[in-house]
DNA sequence: GATTACAATGAAAGCGCTTCCATTTCTTCG
DNA sequence: CGAAGAAATGGAAGCGCTTTCATTGTAATC
């Protein structure tokens, strides 16, 4: 008994339900429950008067009865790896904005770019029927990927591009972002050309695109060197360092993101470098300190919180079926040329 | 007919359940509920039976209904003003690392420092039963206020000190920052203290504090700038430009985010202001960047993680329901002295 | 003024689970 | 070996809503 009594918290007797204000408003349930998804179909007058109970109750209804009733629960689950990482925060931003606007709830997992805590989100998510799911890149463990089409909901991955979505996918080629900037370093022409870079897919795939599209023309140099996502400021410095002491001659840098290019940056301007003139520097997702670091950090632009905007477009748009909704549609990115590069 | 049928996604027929469980297994409902739930409670080799078509079927249990049925949502929810500015970003990683492992879930809402949007975010929250609620800062609309507290769930307010809590808070005292922040300009000596600041409720108890702290010892000079929160880069650049244009002699600002402070330094640093003999810059929320400005930022330091942290752990012993919860909370701060002060 | 159509409301069933209490099955021990 | 207690299981009710279908009230039509 004793025991039970510490907690303060009322959660034996519900406060008021549906059931109450109907009474209280001499009506039935259902009129109620009308007044509240489908005013239009209510006379006014008991509107009103409904209206006036729920107002004088404080009534909130509860949404696990109406969505285990209607099977609706108007609530949208995003995956991402991180939220620390500016590079996702503003992407949740924008699909939060999107999704808050059409009466939908975020629901968020964070998987801290590991694929077995991607599949624990998915069932715990998956658990809650969310009317759909956004996930963070096209690589996922094969359960993952049964559950998700299995549970029959719109899905959107996120931040990758890819010709055979689950369901659709809004994002960009970081093959092609690697190729970009490897076009961009070999114009202006370097002896060595590096990368350096986190294991993450997506940077691993910008990392492919780079070495491709310099192959027969530059062997591409890699710093001896441990570096998980999310990757640091200290990771590039010392990345940077490995790189000045082992050769000679002007070097073109890509970094797997501009927290990395930063700390490369940093030490180059340590050691007193020639940008871009003896070395170039080239970051990805122009962050905010990136027009203001010495020299400015140039840099792959993505309009990260449109991802976010599309995505929940696209969702909104299949949960409402209507209208067909592209398997894949593309995000615009773009070199940001400042004092690096 | 057709109009439905556009629509692929399987609204209509939820998948197995856990009666068909049950069926498959030759138990009853009852049993399985209690083999995922509560799995001590059943003989080793009906729980395996259950397990083996539970893997089978890729059963995933309803938590709407189950949480309807238990009164038991396992979601705890948090508002915070914006996920993209870095400060609250690690509260919230910190937050979901601590609910995740104890089997609860996130239910996030952005409210832009909007207080309007607070109300309405509660009440679209609270419709989903979560087991307890986190709020950012302890300035609420008296309606939110209402509803929390008959809403009658464990509540933890966050990054901010009070000493009347609606539940619990787990903070510090803005109006501390700021004297102590004045404690150390006026160590060092300026001719002139200005503050530099967004207005939302934290930032303005920041710079009262320094304000107090230097009555009778100096008028705070504050830059005529309308700065909505979260504060920009740009803002902070303005702000300095405006100080310096105004007066003489040396000066020593606090600025209400290292964002703004960051702009500050860079509009001084261009003018080739002397740091800090003749102007001193303060910043607060020590993000990644401030060791590595120019020169490196001296700032506030805050354990951002430690506040989701706690906050957690706070709600998650108060729906435990049996140790006592403190009303208050408090997170260290102190000044990181680098380059600007 | 009777007929038809539509607007407004209600009754009953059920969404998928958990809780409470009752029943059955297995141990243990005098 | 039978009683008593513990372990394991099941039946029934109900969480708070929405859905479907039926009914009543009201207005429009000829």
């Amino acid at each position: 008994m004793t025991g039970r009594d510490k907690n303060k918290y009322n959660t034996t007797t519900g406060p008021v339900t549906l059931a109450d204000i109907a009474k209280l408003a001499n009506v039935s349930p259902v009129t109620v429950s009308r007044a509240i998804n489908t005013p239009t179909l209510v006379k006014p007058r008991t509107l009103e008067a409904i209206e006036r109970v729920i107002a004088k109750t404080g009534y909130v209804p509860n949404l696990l009865a109406g969505g285990l009733a209607s099977r609706k629960t108007r609530l949208i689950a995003a995956i991402v790896p991180s939220v620390a990482s500016t590079i996702f925060a503003e992407t949740i931003e924008g699909l939060n904005a999107e999704l808050v606007s059409a009466g939908y709830q975020l629901l968020l997992g964070l998987s801290g770019y590991d694929l077995d805590r991607e599949l624990e989100l998915t069932r715990a998510i998956l658990a809650r029927r969310p009317d759909g799911i956004i996930l963070t890149g096209i690589t996922h463990m094969k359960e993952t990927r049964a559950m998700l089409t299995g549970a029959g909901l719109p899905i959107v991955e996120i931040w990758d591009s890819t010709p055979s979505p689950l369901d659709t996918a809004v994002g960009f080629s970081h093959a092609a972002v690697g190729a970009l900037v490897a076009q961009h370093l070999l114009i202006r022409g370097y002896d060595r050309y590096a990368q350096v870079g986190a294991n993450d897919p997506r940077a691993v795939q910008r990392r492919d695109g780079f070495v491709n599209r310099l192959k027969g023309i530059a062997e591409v140099e890699l710093p001896d060197l441990e570096m998980n996502s999310p990757s640091t400021f200290q990771d590039g410095r010392e990345a940077m360092a490995q790189l000045l002491d082992r050769g000679e001659g002007s070097l073109g840098v890509f970094c797997s993101s501009d927290v990395v290019a930063h700390g490369a940056l940093a030490e180059a301007h340590a050691r007193g470098c020639k940008m871009p003139e003896d070395l170039a520097i080239i970051g990805f997702g122009d962050f905010d300190f990136a027009p203001y670091t010495h020299p400015p950090l140039t840099t792959v632009r993505i309009d990260r919180r449109d991802i976010g905007t599309k995505a929940a477009r696209s969702i909104l748009r299949k949960i409402d079926g209507t209208e067909r909704v592209e398997a894949m549609i593309n995000i615009d990115f773009h070199i940001v040329a400042r004092g690096t590069a």
